[in-house]
RNA sequence: GGCCCGUUGGUGAAGCGGUUCAACACACCAGCCUUUCACGCUGGCAUGCAGGGGUUCGAAUCCCCUACGGGUCACCA
């Protein structure tokens, strides 16, 4: 049997991490059993389809490189593969059921559902249709019909016995028939629910493992339910644990105090595959030799990667780790690529614009400041977008004087430092790195000091903190005039 | 509230009845490297595995109860 296995959104928005985790399940179970992997669109809900939304969700899909075999972009044997495209396909169970009388129309209107509902919330009793349309008589339900009364269709649920099913993650899992109400699986303007829809697609397009959220869990008595009744083999399952925000809670998409969206993270500078890497070891970890490690490609998960290594409990998402991950890539990624990757967040950014127009840096010669800065701050940055706050090192006019660097300017060799540091760059016949190496060097000789007590006082001075990248490349690229410029303040008005 | 699921440090997690079992990673702290900084490296960081009962010669690992947390109870998916 070939693994066929689906991940199914709902076109409403964007891609958010908790769905790209569960398809990037999804798509390294297929690759890794040499099986397919599908995009199906679960559009029934046609009140809240969005637009652009699963052109947006396909564009974030192939950002993070999730390939799949089969959708609605790319067709297969078992299209279409949008909801709304496959009515016919439903259609002829759903008048199955019905003749057989696994279903059965009902009339009940929503105000009058909504009121049962308040009822019995208020009697603090469980809330459930109480299946009044069921047992009208075959006259009545004709009337009701020929007088075009809407209704919906909803499967009936009877028995005592257990609905048992296996779930590859929670093992034997089963619920009681009778707690399972008589659920509707076509809505009163003719489009089946999502639970109908589902199964029906799941049966016909042949899936064989259905990996999703958790949350769909209690949802899947009622789809074993519709496969028996249909006469389908039931799929097997995995039931993922949620992706949780730093309070415990389900992401919602009105929590703001979380990046949840996949286009925020490529905005911001991710490298897909740190995403992907990151989103993987959230409820999964490999084994064995490879426990050790955290950073893995995509090809390296498929090769790991195993439905019984992922964990039961929901998972805090946490943002720091996925920036080291991100780091990570940013650091193993070539200089050539990583110019290319971090480039844009430079041109966008105006200060460093104005800073190459005031260096008069253009064309070629920018290119090569770019790539100086790219390189500069290669092991610094956990996300592209960071060289823009970083770059600002250099391109600020003013530098302000952080207390660090204020206390460092205290120290009684500073003005010494500083005026023999200016003469020698002065006399300087190239100002490049290597010769303001030399140049440090000279002051070493000539002013007897060394180590912290040389270079700190330069570095605050010419950046206004004790922290940055390495300082000949630091003074080089902020460019003789504004180093003299800084120490000629510093020696004015700081010291003294 | 009913029904499900879960509970190892701030976070992700390893562990799957017994030779150090409380790995590893992030974060944090300390030190080293660097004539500065960062990267990096090294070390520290749960006397205990939610709590209480069992089972067993022996339990984080099996069973039960309690507590807590989460999910779900729509003509949403």
């Amino acid at each position: 049997m070939t693994v066929r296995v689906r991940f199914a959104p709902s076109p409403t928005g964007h891609l958010h991490i908790g769905g790209a985790r569960t398809a990037l399940f999804n798509y390294l179970f297929a690759k890794k059993m040499g099986g397919s992997y599908i995009l199906r669109i679960e559009d029934t809900d046609t009140s809240r389809n969005k637009a652009d939304a699963e052109e947006k969700l396909i564009r974030a899909f192939r950002w993070l490189g999730l390939d799949w075999d089969e959708g609605p972009d790319v067709g297969g044997k078992y299209g279409p593969y949008r909801s709304m495209e496959r009515l016919n396909s439903y259609q002829p169970y759903l008048d199955k059921l019905v003749a057989e009388g696994k279903a059965y129309p009902c009339f009940c209107t929503k105000e009058e559902l909504e009121a049962e509902r308040e009822a019995a919330q208020q009697k603090a009793q469980t809330p459930r249709y109480s299946g009044k349309c069921r047992h009208l008589s075959k006259e009545e339900r004709q009337a009701k019909i020929d007088a075009n009364v809407p209704h919906t269709i909803r499967f009936a649920v009877s028995g005592n016995d257990e609905i048992t099913f296996q779930d590859h993650i929670r093992g034997d899992m089963s619920f009681q028939r009778a707690d399972i109400e008589d659920f509707v699986i076509c809505k009163s303007d003719g489009v089946p629910t999502y639970h109908f829809a589902v199964t029906i697609d799941d049966a016909l397009m042949e899936i064989t493992h259905v990996i999703r959220g958790e949350e769909h869990l209690s949802n899947t008595p009622k789809h074993v339910l519709l496969f028996e009744a249909i006469g389908y083999p039931i799929p097997e399952f995995a039931h993922i644990p949620l992706i949780l925000n730093e309070n415990g809670k389900k992401l919602s998409k009105r929590d703001e105090t979380i990046l949840q969206f996949i286009e925020q993270y490529h905005d911001l500078g991710y490298l897909p595959d740190a995403v992907n890497n990151y989103l993987a070891l959230l409820g999964w970890s490999p084994g064995g030799e490879y426990i050790e490690e955290e950073i893995f490609s995509l090809d390296k998960l498929v090769e790991l990667f195993s439905l019984d290594r992922i964990n039961k409990a929901g998972a805090i998402f946490n943002q720091e780790k996925l920036m080291w991950v991100n780091s990570q890539y940013i650091k193993a990624t070539e200089l050539d690529k990583l110019v290319e990757l971090t480039k844009p967040y430079l041109d966008e950014d105006a200060e460093y614009q104005l800073y190459l127009k005031q260096n008069e840096l253009s064309g070629e010669q920018a290119e090569e400041r770019t790539r100086e800065l790219v390189a500069l701050f290669q092991t610094a940055m956990y996300q592209l977008s960071d060289i823009q706050s970083l770059s600002k090192l250099f391109t600020v006019k003013e530098t302000k004087y952080d207390d660090e660097a204020n206390q460092v300017l205290q120290q009684e060799q500073v003005s010494e430092v500083l005026a023999s540091f200016a003469k020698k760059i002065e006399e300087l016949r190239a100002y490049t790195p290597a010769e303001i190496k030399k140049a440090l060097k000279a002051v070493q000789k000539e002013t007897g000091f060394k180590g912290k007590q040389l270079f700190m006082p330069i570095r605050a001075t010419a950046t206004g903190q004790v922290h940055g990248p390495d300082l000949n490349q630091t003074l080089y690229l902020l460019g003789k005039e504004k180093v003299l410029a800084r120490i000629d303040h510093v020696q004015k008005q700081v010291v003294s």
